[in-house]
DNA sequence: CGGCTTTGACCGGCGC
DNA sequence: GCGCCGGTCAAAGCCG
């Protein structure tokens, strides 16, 4: 999942491949090369919220401070720069219609995802995950603040100029679920990937913005950080899931995001103000996935099927609490697992420090 | 030997 | 100005 950057959030999954997106331009992402790009959007689950509360708390916090200050330079630094260009060029556009994108500084998009580990370990290991097709280098660890679980901070490994990053994180609520972060896109091509998955992606795309004076003091995510409500997440998220009929065959949205060939849905989000627009949910339910090209736009993650198995576990010990952490495993294993997994993207628009 | 992980240090942004 | 915090750097070590 790669391609936070690109103000359109579009993944390539085989599946998707032929809708078009129109604003997608996946300027340089070889994965997403083709400006079609599959969407991937966020499903708010339980970790979404979780997610939203963190994002919130640590993203819009800094947004707000951030758009006080204005935004100087939005277009010129969002990733790679590269590719995005003209899509950042066509999000901040729309973002300027609005007092946010002229207010606020640029938006960093990060695409969340959330997977759980539980269900499928017994599966992975067998199995053995797909990694996806990139691979990544972890480059940091750090205790989060307000999480028992170290965040890992990746990095594409495929190519030296590659921006792409992630983040993985275990969530505070739920210990089964991984939280990955997606921020800038692959500037070169990925491993091709047979799409061949049966895939149920319910998306929700969430973009946040935030109007740059304003904070929304109520953001329309439901929040929860208490552990009171992860319970209840957690319930929520097997809701989500059912929610919307996943084909299995095919991702379908429950909101078409990026119905409007027009729009990106990015633009749309950026173009509401408010936190965020009504989702679009897909689900993905992993299956054998044999591959899946990323969620992200730029593929971040290709996935084949593969056996990593043992990785797996490996990587989550790395996300283990903090007193623990650390066993190394490699990230690749982890998205194997993670596709197995559920996993619900998030994207969210953030504006970079 | 190359690539990756680990881990402490460093940096920048922000609030007080 | 100071401290907190998230994110990144880079040295050291490990592994295949
Ligand atoms: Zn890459």
């Amino acid at each position: 999942m790669v391609s936070p950057e690109n103000t359109n959030w579009l993944f390539d999954y085989g599946l998707i491949e032929d809708i078009a997106v129109p604003d997608a331009n996946f300027p340089s992402c070889g994965c997403c090369s083709s400006q079609k790009a599959p969407f991937f959007c966020c499903c708010r689950t339980m970790e979404e919220e979780d997610m939203e509360e963190r994002l919130l708390d640590s993203i819009e916090l800094k947004k707000k401070k951030k758009k006080k200050k204005k935004i100087t330079e939005a277009r010129s630094t969002v990733m790679d720069g590269s590719h995005s260009e003209g899509l950042d060029s066509k999000i901040t556009e729309e973002l300027k219609p609005e007092t946010q994108a002229s207010k606020r500084r640029k938006v960093v998009q990060k695409t969340v995802v959330t997977v759980k580990i539980e269900a499928n370990e017994g599966k992975q290991r067998s199995e053995g995950p797909p990694s996806d097709c990139w691979s990544w280098r972890k480059y940091g660890q750090k205790p989060i603040k307000g999480s028992p679980y170290p965040r890992g901070y990746y990095r594409c490994s495929t190519s030296k100029g590659c921006s792409a990053k992630k983040q993985v994180e275990r969530s505070r609520t739920d210990a089964s679920m991984l939280i990955i972060t997606y921020t800038s896109s692959h500037n070169h091509p990925g491993p091709v990937l047979p799409t061949t998955n049966s895939l149920t992606v319910t998306t929700t795309e969430h973009s946040k913005l935030e109007s740059p004076t304003e904070d929304q003091p109520t953001t329309t995510t439901p929040q929860k950080e208490d552990l009171e409500q992860e319970a209840q997440d957690q319930d929520q998220q097997p809701l989500i899931n059912s929610e919307e009929d996943a084909n299995e065959d095919h991702f379908h949205y429950s909101q078409s995001p990026f119905n409007n060939s027009q729009e990106n849905p990015f633009a749309e989000n950026l173009e509401n103000t408010t936190t965020y627009e009504a989702p679009s949910v897909v689900l993905f339910e992993e299956e054998p996935l044999s591959c899946y090209n990323p969620p992200l736009p730029p593929p971040l993650m290709a996935f084949s099927a593969i056996d990593k198995s043992e990785e797996e576990y490996d990587f989550y010990d790395e996300l283990e609490e903090l007193p623990s952490s650390s066993s190394s495993s490699s990230s690749s294993s982890f998205f194997t697992s993670f596709l197995r997994n559920n996993f619900f993207d998030e994207r969210i628009l953030v504006h970079p420090s």
